[in-house]
DNA sequence: TCAATTTGACCGTA
DNA sequence: TACGGTCAAATTGA
């Protein structure tokens, strides 16, 4: 828990500074003949790491009142980390099955991610890890069933993480990706990815439409990166993305050449705005997206399930977009928590200043 | 032959 | 009791 509070401090801490960070930014750029857009996004940037680090507040209040009751429940040894981030759904978990009945008040943090695109790609996502489809469910109410995938080696790394995908009803080039579940597999941590032999594990989904794949080539990626679309989502309910739980090692991004040539063109001449779009590129892993490697820019640290070393070979953009408490659609950009230039007056870890 | 996906059944929760 | 999530046998494809 200390380690989690930990986390939590210090992303608090990094989101208020990029608040602040961009908002110094902006205002230097008020003087200069910056595109409006530039401006907005910065806006939009400042407005999101305030929200984040409100959240972040937010959720630590109430989920230490639970934490207050877990104490009371005997948490069997060596649970995994996913014990922290229990979902409802695992039924064969032990650690979880074992206090089912306590579900709602265990906090539960799941990630979506939207990725959409509106030509040429078509749906899929890419997270850089592999999953395995194992069930698939009409939800009531939406036009698309939802799929139910788990990390591949649950059985053999005993990992947990599971995912859901679901095709946006309004928009079906939007997908829905609820992540539960942090992955304890080497996928998860600082270990490099594990290499996908080619041809095996990369399926398209024979009868779901939802998931299309694609080899991806320079001329996808360029298009792609024209047709991108970033959606921030509101979950609006107590299952707040809450990362809390992620290996505070999955922060930070390597910058390639690749990545540059994805940061959207009104950044391209701005560094700030740049080194914001830490993309990268991983190769086609989940089974609904064999073929293609989503945009994906890594936002802040709600994502850090997905900011993993990548191979070479295994690069891929990822748009992922945190949620949020507002329905502002505001695209949440990952910051490294190391290169963030902090104003040494400003008194961000004074006793007091998050109470 | 093996691994991944599909899909109906089952289970737990609200 | 309805619904969402998972299981597991059957199916598919490399």
């Amino acid at each position: 828990m200390e380690n989690e509070w930990s986390w939590e401090h210090s992303t608090l801490i990094n989101e208020l500074i990029q608040g602040m960070e961009v908002a110094r930014r902006l205002k230097e750029d008020l003087r200069t003949p910056y595109p409006a857009d530039t401006r907005d996004l910065q806006v939009q940037m400042i407005l999101s790491s305030y929200e984040k680090a409100l959240q972040i507040l937010k959720w630590n209040e109430s989920t230490s009142k639970l934490q207050t009751m877990n104490r009371a429940v005997t948490l069997l040894p060596e649970s995994p980390p996913l014990s922290d981030d229990v979902d409802g759904g695992i039924q064969d978990h032990q650690e979880i099955k074992h206090d089912s009945k306590k579900r709602k008040i265990v906090p539960k943090w799941t990630d979506q991610v939207r990725v959409g695109f509106e030509s040429g790609l078509e749906g899929s996502h890419d997270d850089g890890y592999n999953w395995r489809k194992y069930g698939q469910k009409d939800i009531l109410g939406a036009k698309y069933p939802r799929s139910y995938y788990r990390c591949t080696f649950r059985n053999t790394q005993n990992c947990w993480a599971t995912k859901q995908v679901q095709r946006s009803d309004e928009d079906p080039t939007i997908f829905d990706i609820t992540y539960k579940g942090k992955h304890t597999c080497s996928q998860g941590s600082n270990a490099v990815l594990p290499l996908k032999s080619p041809g095996k594990q990369e399926k398209p989904d024979r009868h779901n439409n939802d998931i299309r794949h694609a080899q991806p080539s320079q001329e996808s990626f360029t298009k792609f990166r024209n047709t991108l679309t970033v959606r921030a989502d509101n979950l609006g309910n107590e299952e707040m993305a809450c990362p809390f739980t992620f290996p505070s090692t999955s922060f930070g991004c390597t910058t390639t050449q690749e990545n540059h040539s994805l940061i959207p063109s009104a950044f391209e001449n701005d560094s700030f705005l740049s080194s914001l779009f830490q993309t990268q590129y991983v190769s086609p892993t989940t089974p609904e997206s064999n073929y293609f490697s989503s945009p994906t820019f890594h936002m802040n640290g709600f994502d850090g399930i997905y900011n993993k070393p990548r191979s070479e070979s295994d690069i891929t953009e990822i748009i992922s977009t945190n949620t949020s408490a507002t329905n502002s659609p505001i695209p949440e950009f990952n910051f490294s928590l190391d290169p963030v230039e902090i104003d040494p007056n400003f008194p961000f870890n004074t006793p007091g200043f998050f109470s």
